[in-house]
DNA sequence: CGCGACTTACTGACTGATTAGTAAGCTCGC
DNA sequence: GCGAGCTTACTAATCAGTCAGTAAGTCGCG
């Protein structure tokens, strides 16, 4: 039970009360994640959560940060790997889409960031940076289709709405299957290309 | 302070208990709602909470229902008032962006409930009933159209996803104006007419 | 190399505040 | 005078956060 070991790294340390935070809180909201429960989670004291992140709040902004780091490593490697800009949209979405990789969990995460962007200032402002930068580097691949800037900007808008949407619909709404929203996607790809 | 004079129906109080639930939710998230800030806001005692609601859990619970039943109301009011197909989810949409009405607050509370509908069962079928009704409907108006049912549906599933995403991106993300959020509405339904 | 000084990474035991929930009783309108 | 609609007063549990202590590792210096 104990880790009477010590850790080769506190890096490992802090990195699995972040995970054992994130699993808890999809599994029972920000209501259920409690000091305890996580220190439990990840099989260290309470006082650890405290050594590593001072106040439980602490710990929340950082699990949310990792959680954006995490996905903006995804997107930039999309970026880098891929100079089309069609292909360079359809793969970014994937990026939502897939699960499995890295922590399935930091997908289902989203709505819970949404929530406490809404509450927490701190976290607010992290959202928003990180929603700002997508927007913007959607808003440049449908630019370099030839779509005018203040067009392009409003397909972004609207690609992000898409994305997040499906999302919801996906894992908490309507039965709805992958194909479905690729489907819709493709749509929208389909009437982009149609209004040049 | 205290509620010295007696209401004139437990409704009112009831009613008033939901009111503050909502409020405090869309404040401080639901880790913020305790027995004792609800019932401050109320004006009662925190027993009170117990006596129409028995657990904190139920009264999130019925908070949720309201929520619901309030926007089911209004959107029964459309479908009632109103015959024509692209008017009817022109104004159903219309529904969810409005805000002051009943309680701007409601709202502001979706996505609280869509994280609660993820680790609550009883609130996660309250959510997927009302969605399906939602969706539904949507089929529905869209076959009226002259749209085949397969692709209907799709489509209502997009136009979900579209009117979610968006608020997510007016309330949280992008400083997105509620013209341009009508801009990509009205692209939606001049693709579906162009479908035909 | 080697040993004392210091740092890092924790733990277990604690605390004061707060929590959801209860039990018993008061009070108003009928 | 009785029942619906509350309140005051309480409890047991749980909460975030603190603190002293310690094993293990690092570093400077002779």
């Amino acid at each position: 039970m104990k880790a009477s070991v010590r850790r080769d790294a506190a890096n490992d340390t802090s990195q699995s009360i972040i995970d054992s935070a994130l699993t808890l809180m999809v599994e029972d909201g920000l209501a259920g994640l409690t000091t305890k429960s996580v220190s439990k989670k990840a099989d260290v004291s309470t006082a650890a959560i405290h050594y590593f992140f001072e106040t439980k709040n602490n710990l929340i902004y950082s699990a949310f940060e990792f959680v954006i780091k995490t996905i903006r490593k995804d997107l930039l490697e999309v970026r880098k790997s891929e100079a089309d800009p069609i292909a360079r949209v359809r793969r970014s979405i994937n990026v939502f889409f897939k699960s499995g990789q890295v922590s399935s969990v930091a997908a289902k995460v989203w709505p819970h960031l949404w929530v406490h962007a809404g509450s927490d200032v701190k976290t607010g402002r992290l959202f928003k940076i990180y929603n700002a930068r997508l927007i913007s580097n959607f808003t440049y691949d449908l630019c370099k289709l030839g779509v005018p800037r203040s067009r392009a900007k409003i397909l972004a808008y609207k690609l992000n709405a898409l994305h997040r949407g499906l999302w919801i619909e996906q894992q908490i709404g309507a039965p709805i299957t992958r194909a479905e929203c690729e489907v819709i996607l493709d749509m929208f790809i389909a009437e982009v290309l149609a209004e040049l």
